[in-house]
DNA sequence: TTGTATGCGTTATCAA
DNA sequence: TTGATAACGCATACAA
């Protein structure tokens, strides 16, 4: 129960207390079985006595791995990557792993630096969501040394290890609801930056309209950033098309959630005037009012079947790498059928 | 550009490579004076050629320090801790400092082994949202070795270092402004816990309702869970009492959000029927509906404030080490004059 | 069952 | 300005 010493204990200590070698005292620590049962009691009381805690970077260093492993996301406040934080802490650590957390902040500069950081602390594995998916740094690091897992958006070609949902299907499945409510001049909301989730559910889109052959007098695409901010300030924009669309899908519920903000600013009434859907299923679209309808990712599942992907890699078990998951439609009062 | 080498080069390499000693190389990488700008340029060029990634591992062991600083918090999809979480990370990376992120899940356990686990991968300070403040666990780690820093919470009579809210006072406020409102029958959602904030807002509840005269007649305490289930499910308790509240305080935004749909589930009117105030001032209050009066804390400044401070620490300085930050009414749309 | 020696990759100390 | 040599704390191989 020894506190306050400044110098943390090594093997050394315990070994000149209980009068036997260093290498006794780590056998004695880690379990191994060659060893008297009467020296490893005598070793684990003493180096429990003195508040023994052993260095993991030492034994690290001789081990060649970290038993850590490394998570990076554009901004930890989104909550759809704090849940995946979450998932991804919660499987890390169940398997004794750290979490080493860096965010980019949607800037590509600080996504190599933090890739290169967690290169040089010796990462077993990297978990990343990554911001530019066609970046020479991003594509560089996947091929490289350490192990990683992309979450939700993956570079084109890419055939390493993915898990993300099907973006394309998703997209249809709330096209297709908005056309089953009569809705015909349907907008999507997007982003500017591209990333293949973003290309995907624009996709998804076009490809629905296209098969309820509705075409480009029915269609417009804006772009806008992915948080509320951004859903709002494109109300204006939205509602300055000489036909105005009467549903709008957004890239997620961030930007939906803005959508909803403006439009009660306009005075537009959601959903008996423009009907609203979202995309990803965060708590968020539960509290918001009206309550949003949006395609639900199984976001905690993106974070633990990653995490656990990563360690099957890690542990040399083969399987399948690429894992695309299903979405569903959360249906709730922010849309409606067809306005007029 | 050497890409896919299954060991990392190491100064070895390098040396090898350029003919020079390690030490050399080594002296030519971490920008030593005391070397031939020549040499210094051939090895600072190989190394570049080679893609080489110094394994810090073996440098902090050496050095003893790791430019590592451990967060612990109970959930990080909470947006307060998702906040405190971003505030951290970012101060740390723009000091060079990696982030290790473990979460407690409220449960106490998890969270002694979090800590023991920061000790041994050495993190050089650690930051920590505490869930039971008086846990002997807590309180023997932050008399420990590794300089800690609790945020918001902290044990009684502990003078170590912290950074949080004057949750006294803030409270006052919240209650005061319900006062001026013209509510005499005033609730308060507090934690079953306990924890120093919890029972700091409570005392300030209390005590500005005795300053205006307001005794147990008007007065009811009602435990919840911080979350906004936990709200939403306290609105029957609240609304069962003989002589019902016009007005509710409670511990945090998520509650009070909770309150408001649990309201409007039972078909009261909010603010008209009943005032609901929050605390903490995450984002999500102003997209409710209605937008949630709160008291807000600077949940910024307490992480980059709470890292700052850690960061002195570690550097040796002297300064004060407990910062109580003020706090903010922000006035909206959930509260109102009293009814009836 | 135990101890000795060696090495992990780096920095620090000292002599050359 | 450079290069041996010795740490850092631990685990592993091998000898005793």
């Amino acid at each position: 129960m020894a506190v306050g010493q400044a110098q943390p204990l090594t093997l050394r200590d315990i070994a000149r207390v209980t009068g036997v070698s260093v290498n006794t005292v780590s056998r004695a620590l880690t379990g191994k079985s060659d060893i008297n049962a009467d020296t490893k009691a005598r070793v684990l009381h003493a180096a429990e006595q003195l508040g023994y805690r052993p260095n993991l970077l030492a034994r690290s260093l001789v081990q060649g791995r970290t038993r850590t492993l490394g998570l990076l996301v554009t901004d930890c406040t989104h909550p759809f990557y704090a849940m995946l934080i979450r998932e991804v802490e919660h499987v890390a650590a169940r398997n004794n792993y750290s979490l080493l957390l860096a965010t980019s902040n949607e800037r590509s500069e600080r996504e190599a630096a933090a890739l290169q950081l967690l290169t040089q602390r010796r990462a077993d594995g990297v978990l990343l969501a990554p911001v530019q998916v066609e970046a020479p740094h991003l594509l560089a690091f996947a091929n490289g040394a350490v192990p990683s897992v992309l979450l939700t958006r993956r570079p084109q070609g890419y055939k390493g290890p993915f898990v993300g949902t099907d973006n394309v299907v998703a997209a249809r499945k709330a096209i297709r609801y908005l056309l089953e409510l009569g809705h015909r001049r349907i907008a999507h909301l997007t982003l500017a930056e591209g990333g293949s989730s973003a290309t995907e559910r624009s996709d998804g889109y076009r490809q629905e309209m296209r098969a309820a052959r509705l075409g480009a007098a029915n269609m417009l695409e804006l772009a806008a950033p992915q948080s509320i901010g951004g859903g709002r300030a494109a109300v204006g924009r939205l509602l300055e098309q000489r036909t105005r669309p009467t549903a709008v899908f957004a890239y997620n519920d961030l930007q939906a959630v803005g959508l909803l903000l403006g439009l009660r600013e306009a005075g537009i009434a959601v959903p008996s005037e423009m009907s609203v859907i979202g995309f990803d299923g965060i708590d968020l679209g539960e509290v918001v009012y009206p309550p949003l309808t949006t395609v639900a990712q199984q976001i905690d599942r993106i974070g633990n079947l990653g995490t656990q992907l990563l360690l099957d890699i890690l542990a040399g078990k083969s399987g399948r790498r690429t894992n695309i998951l299903p979405s569903e439609l959360i249906v709730r009062g922010s849309t409606g059928v067809a306005a007029r």
